[in-house]
RNA sequence: CGCGGGGUAGAGCAGUUUGGCAGCUCGUCUGGCUCAUAACCAGGAGGUCGCAGGUUCAAAUCCUGCCCCCGCAA
């Protein structure tokens, strides 16, 4: 095998799969001068839990330099630029990285980015592939320029999404492959065995940074739709609807929910709870039923439904907004 | 000192405002009924009411401190 100086790099991601990816540059002996990654949340006042990303804990546990601004100023660019490093790779780092930044290095900056570009440019691709009903998704590696995900293609890899595919099952495919992917094209790059392409315009889409009010539900859409929000956002924000109790509008979330087709026989109105085949309970929807087998009301722990309705009776044949 | 809800039998909850017998649904155990059953009937076991202190004739309930869980906000 030919001897490649393998490039110094310094690594900017922050979530899960910014950390896989980052291991494995790691195990294939690639020389990461630092990490940079978004600073540690706030612990709350009640619990000392810890929001460190897990970026920063991997390379607490590898020794390797941290460094996590707050802004992305001058001081950051004279930081890097003393340290000077080939290349930069970018996974999931959560900020827009200026462009004079991306240009330090010698083999300038890469993206790995959990979608095939042009589809799903943005904040949250894997969320997005998800709650369309996609079957397919990917890995892009690419150039970084001053857009966001505009850069040219390097190389990518399709991704297929399986029914039961949830936000965390298709996280954990995308970081495998988003690894092998760029552990190969790294060589090819520094190399010149590859020719940029640019992205095709006709075929872009973007999709936004996810927020909290995204999980929330509303029962005039398909339950295939809401299923398919739940899948999406499982770890994160979850999708939640609002039951009136005594006067009381209290929020619940669906921890745990499966679909099935309308009962020919009979229909409800929409959003209704009732029960059906013994003990299942179901939600209607537009067109098929919710079924619900976690719930957690605020300010309560997670309960299975049949302990939910032992204390709340009540809540069937009442209609969630 | 960011705001708020909660901790009561194995599970899920009411009761706290106005202090006065520890309750409900489910599970569990025993017996009965039934061709039979996750059904129905009868009975009973199971509680440091989160912890500690205070007020009171009397505290799950009022006061003070602490522990733990959760929602909002990020």
């Amino acid at each position: 095998m030919q001897k490649i100086n393998k490039p110094t790099i310094v690594f900017m991601g922050t979530p899960e799969i910014a950390q896989i990816v980052m291991e494995s540059l790691y195990l294939k002996d690639y020389p990461i001068l630092a990490v940079v990654t978004q600073p540690d949340y706030k612990p709350k006042s009640k619990c000392e839990k810890d929001f460190i990303s897990p970026v920063k804990k991997l390379a607490l546990e590898k020794n390797i330099p941290i460094f996590q601004p707050q802004k992305l100023d001058s001081d950051f660019k004279k930081w890097l630029e003393d340290l000077s490093p080939d290349l930069i790779i970018v996974t999931a780092f959560g900020k827009i990285i200026p462009k004079d930044i991306l240009e330090i290095p010698k083999f300038k900056s890469l993206n790995v980015h959990a979608s095939l570009l042009p589809k799903l440019r943005g904040a949250s691709p894997i969320q997005n592939a998800l709650v369309n009903g996609m079957t397919e998704t990917g890995i892009t590696i690419m150039l970084m320029d001053k857009g966001i995900d505009t850069g040219d293609i390097l190389s990518q890899k399709k991704v297929l999404i399986d029914v039961e595919d949830d936000y965390v099952t298709l996280t954990s495919k995308l970081s495998l492959v988003a690894s092998h992917l760029l552990i190969d094209t790294i060589p090819k790059w520094i190399i010149g065995a590859i020719t940029p392409t640019k992205q095709v315009d006709a075929q872009v889409t973007m999709c936004q940074l996810i927020e909290k009010s995204d999980g929330k539900i509303t029962w005039d859409e398909n339950a295939q739709d809401i299923y398919n929000k739940f899948k999406a956002f499982r770890v994160w924000p979850g999708i939640f609807t609002f039951w009136k109790n005594k006067d009381n509008l209290q929020k619940i979330s669906l921890t745990e929910i499966s679909i099935e087709k309308d009962i020919l026989s009979e229909k409800h109105h929409l959003g209704e709870i009732f029960k059906y085949a013994d003990s299942k309970v179901g939600v209607q929807t537009n067109d098929g039923i919710i079924v619900l087998i976690k719930i957690q009301l605020a300010g309560k722990n997670e309960t299975a439904i049949e302990d939910f309705l032992n204390g709340y009776p009540n809540f069937i044949g009442s209609v969630l907004k």
